[in-house]
DNA sequence: CATGAATGAGTGTTCATTCAT
DNA sequence: GATGAATGAACACTCATTCAT
């Protein structure tokens, strides 16, 4: 396996485990055990447990922005652009639970694992937050959403699809997925007008 | 000092510690020191660390949930009602920011803490969704809301709330949080019409 | 309760307690818990747990010395005075097997609880070894017994009786003590032989 | 050092300190200490201070099975056997005393560490009473013994033993152990006629 | 690169003992 | 005498990290 392709790995089974079992619970035994490599290979790869759960947050925010980068790229109101990436923020928290779900909680919550002195753990999600402000910008100026402090359209858009995720999580959602699609989306366009 | 009071004031000690430092890198006898009590002596009021995370976010969720209540009980409109809770929540926030930091942070990131097999942790905070659960309903009735899956506007008034908060928490809101009651009211309003 | 009854009942307790738990396992709140009485209270009758343990093992010597000294006092053969000794031993082990137990158990093995510097915790079972000396002798002196080394006859002696006291213990034996007794009594007056 | 070989030390060191110590008494660190390693490589080779003390005791009957394993396989007389493995015994006693006063202390006495719920603590001296019990059926079958409950016998043999034993460990003896040999054999021999 | 034995600081929890009431 | 809250030292066990092989 290649160098680049053995720390994938690596990333992908901390992610996985990370969301499962917290961060705190997780051990880099279990990691490794989890790939078949041993628990010093670990740290040829990465330095410190810590920096496991930081490159993946940034792994995961980087696919959002992603998403939301080719959405955003295209020519279309800013309402559907919104219900654009509700909808593949659903598959791939259909796909990859753990990945959205590490997200909101290993990420948001586990503060002090992510934040330095010098820099807010806030950064590591910057690629995603960039985008986000593009989305709620353009929408401003094509004056399909109200102009108002961008705190609160963040707090609409992440927040409401935080809260779905959680529900998801608790495995209290009885119909599938994708069958929320619309009234999410329809939520989220009406709390940001 | 009465048997239940100083239970409370470690209480109030867990919940803060725990919240500025989360559940695993806080110990129990940072909080007896705050306190300036025995490590033994919490003992003799809680039986585990566990047991001290579980107390304390039963103990926000009445906070929460006795608001709610007393705004539930009032013959207003159901957006009214929302406005006004937005109003109180964020008072609350801006008093005891632990209190409401704890149940986003250390509540709905720590799963591995709250959770056990034969119920759902989500049930700790059940009297704080039942109240939630009434307002929706009763806007719903009154037409005010749109009758969509309670998860739904659960997510958008949870949500959004929770997205504020974590923003307060991150300090990068510029100005006071009272500032933002209106708009935040008025867009978990129109999320859930 | 007389002073001296709620000391007794007290060692008595512990007694148990120990014989069931034992020493370590054993916590002086579950002593205090087991006849009612406060914590605290323990210590206005007995200094440590150490001295409860010291207390009992004195209590269990002297009723066995006293049962011993009472069989030495009759006019009958060394031999039937074994017997007689064995019957009320197997019927005490039968009434009482938490006395014998804790002298087996509790007393012979927990060394470190009973010995100090200037003074053998052997001591504390004088009484006991005094009357069992003088078992041996008089059956010496009759002929009765081979005159060896005391220390054999000792060992022949409590040996058996503590290893029938284990089995006992270990609910192996199938049968009743009552009928260990005459096969019993035999196989220590053969030994002494 | 093998890995083998390193367990085995961290074996005869538990041994020795539990030994002279008592199980409650001793800690992982003294363990450690004396063999100069670290107390996290303990648990490297042994999952818990309760399996050391189980694989103590293990240890022990195995080697004393051993022994009375061999003598069993002699073509001789069972008194002779007996003679022989009350000399082995002593020896054995001389040589490695911690061995076998951790059989008779520790593992007879702290009942609560070796006992589990679905299993007689006393299964682990399996393969030493199996032998005992070889020794005892060939010599009933011989005539050399009386034939009775073979509870009664195994009480004569390990019960004499163990108050030797005991003694030894009181340091009360006079004469060296060998001394006993001959009469102990013949006590034992005589108890189980 | 890979291994996994070794390290040792760190933490939840226990419990004998004390003492103010 | 009686209470039981308070103390705090002690200890089993964990686990991120290192490093010799």
């Amino acid at each position: 396996m290649s160098k680049e392709k053995k720390k994938n790995s690596i990333l992908l089974a901390s992610l996985e485990i990370f969301t499962k079992q917290g961060f705190y619970k997780t051990t880099i035994s279990q990691i490794a055990k989890h790939i078949g490599i041993s628990v010093g290979n670990v740290y040829n790869y990465f330095p410190s447990k810590e920096s496991l759960a930081k490159a993946s947050i940034v792994f995961v925010t980087e696919k959002l922005a992603t998403i939301l980068h080719n959405i955003n790229a295209q020519d279309i109101p800013a309402k559907e652009k919104v219900a654009c990436f509700v909808e593949e923020y659903l598959e791939f928290l259909q796909k990859h639970p753990e990945m959205i779900e590490y997200f909101f909680r290993i990420y948001l919550a586990n503060r002090e694992v992510f934040y330095q002195s010098d820099d807010s753990g806030f950064s590591l999600a910057e690629s995603f937050i960039k985008e986000l402000e593009k989305l709620v910008t353009d929408g401003i100026a094509s004056k399909e959403f109200a102009n108002q402090d961008f705190y609160i359209s963040f707090a609409c858009i992440s927040g409401i699809l935080g809260g779905i995720t959680f529900l998801h999580g608790e495995k209290v959602l009885q119909a599938d997925l994708a069958q929320y699609k619309k009234n999410l989306a329809h939520a989220i366009c009406k709390s940001l007008s």
